[in-house]
DNA sequence: ATAAGTGCAAAACATTTGCAGGCTT
DNA sequence: AAGCCTGCAAATGTTTTGCACTTAT
């Protein structure tokens, strides 16, 4: 990562490795906030402004993307392939799925549509089943 | 839709109404802002507040469903059937994609995951013919 | 030394809320 | 007449921006 973050031309700051780090092995698609208060624990000056601006800098090389939903949220998933949204109307929780069977049945999608996708989002809502 | 209003037990209103038929009728999903300045060429003292309002009302009823994208920005999309949003990632325009292919598709998707979906949103991000 | 990054605070937006007055029923 | 709805304005919440200071290179 430190290399990586050098080769890009950019700053290796600590701050900026704990927030890379954090969200970049994290599967629940946390919002700015939730970032902030985990990252806040090991840097307690840090400030939003600072995830805001690491998140959008891994967000333009390409990393990382936005999920904006309802109410204004906007969560971040570090998984750039294509998958599910499993997104449980109860508690909010998200879990992604992803196999091959996705793979094939998009691939069909976008060859019946017949354009060349830059990007994707899938979602599927649901009630999770701690919810019900 | 008067009719259908007052089943509901809602009052008439015109400013309701030209709301729910513009939203209704549109296929660009967009936003609370776009709805408000189009609805005040008609009732200029119309405040963003009622636009809202009536938004809220109509995805409750399960009319419309609102639709977050990066950037906090919110469309709402009066198709409440499957269908694709093909996004373009230059000008932001949206068009629906709807066939029985993609049912079909999204049928066996479901019965691939085993679980009863309550609703879905499916993005496609592209350049459109007009940005290319 | 220089340029980029951080932290802070203010600003900019989008959306929500509360309430007085008006309109529908 | 009663209650819902509107319009306004203030409040809220999130994200962005500007800038002085700090840190990595």
């Amino acid at each position: 990562m430190i290399e990586f973050l050098r080769e890009k031309g950019l700053k290796v700051t600590s701050q900026r490795l704990a927030i890379f780090n954090f969200i970049l092995s994290r599967k629940d698609h946390p919002t700015a906030e939730q970032i902030y208060q985990k990252i806040r624990g090991e840097y307690p000056t840090i400030s939003l402004g600072t995830v805001y601006k690491n998140l959008h800098l891994l967000k333009e090389i390409g990393l990382i993307q936005e999920l904006g939903f309802d109410e204004g949220s906007v969560r971040y998933d570090p998984d750039m392939d294509l998958h599910v949204n499993m997104v449980c109307t109860n508690c909010g929780k998200i879990t992604d799925y992803k196999t091959d069977k996705v793979e094939k049945l998009w691939n069909a999608l976008i060859s019946d549509i017949g354009i060349k996708p830059k990007g994707h989002r899938i979602d599927l809502y649901y009630e999770c089943d701690d919810c019900k």
